[in-house]
DNA sequence: TTCAGGATGTACT
DNA sequence: GTACATCCTGAAC
């Protein structure tokens, strides 16, 4: 129960992915709170995957966060319209980071809603009530983050990660990740944890 | 229900 | 100029 201090990131990026389901999101945002609970994540390994956007020791302005203390939060625009988060682990100087793809509205849904849809929650469709939260470009515009963002503390006050003292998640899925054809052997590492 | 195509800007070649 | 850790729409089934 708390709050995920730093040493939660500074492990193997994949043991981080699979032990974030269940936890939650939590973000600051206008006074108020929004928060989801965590269904889908994937890991990026610089030393050794070619997805990962720091693939063998690659620095540019963009990456830089990955190289940042474990525990920082990496978000980078894809497609020219849509913000990916991360949560940057293993120590610093290494770039990892593990990829959120999916939540569960828990806290502020009224507010997540609106800044998804642009319109109440009792207004959403079945369809998007389904399509809520179940993407990476998705999560970050509820949340309303952006490259703004990028590089913040996750032990802060702003955007952090909680436990809510819930039992382990029992059922946790495998799989290869999305959207990284390109990457090679890469494209079968079974680093995709769902609930 | 699935599927093709387009939107849109930044990073990198 | 090309590719990209995506999402939405509209058409076909």
């Amino acid at each position: 129960m708390g709050k995920l201090s730093r040493d939660f990131y500074d492990r193997d990026t994949v043991q981080t992915a699979r032990a974030l389901l269940g936890k939650y999101l939590v973000r600051r945002w206008h006074g108020l709170w929004l928060a989801g609970r965590i269904t889908e994540t994937e890991a990026y390994v610089g030393a050794v995957d070619k997805a990962c956007h720091a693939y063998g020791g690659r620095r540019t302005p963009r990456t830089e966060t990955l190289y940042a203390p474990p525990g920082t939060a990496y978000i980078y625009l894809i497609y020219g319209m849509y913000h990916c988060l991360n949560f940057v682990t293993e120590p610093a100087g290494t770039p990892s980071a593990v990829l959120l793809r999916g939540l569960e509205a828990a806290e502020g849904a009224e507010f997540l809603a609106r800044n998804r849809f642009g319109k109440a929650l009792a207004e959403l469709t079945p369809y998007q009530k389904k399509n809520f939260l179940n993407g990476p470009g998705k999560v970050c515009r509820a949340l309303d983050l952006t490259r703004a963002q990028n590089g913040l503390d996750l032990t802060g006050d702003e955007l952090f990660l909680w436990d809510a003292g819930e039992a382990p998640p029992a059922d946790i899925h495998v799989g290869k990740r999305i959207g990284i054809d390109y990457a090679e052997e890469a494209v079968d590492f079974p680093w995709r944890f769902y609930l």
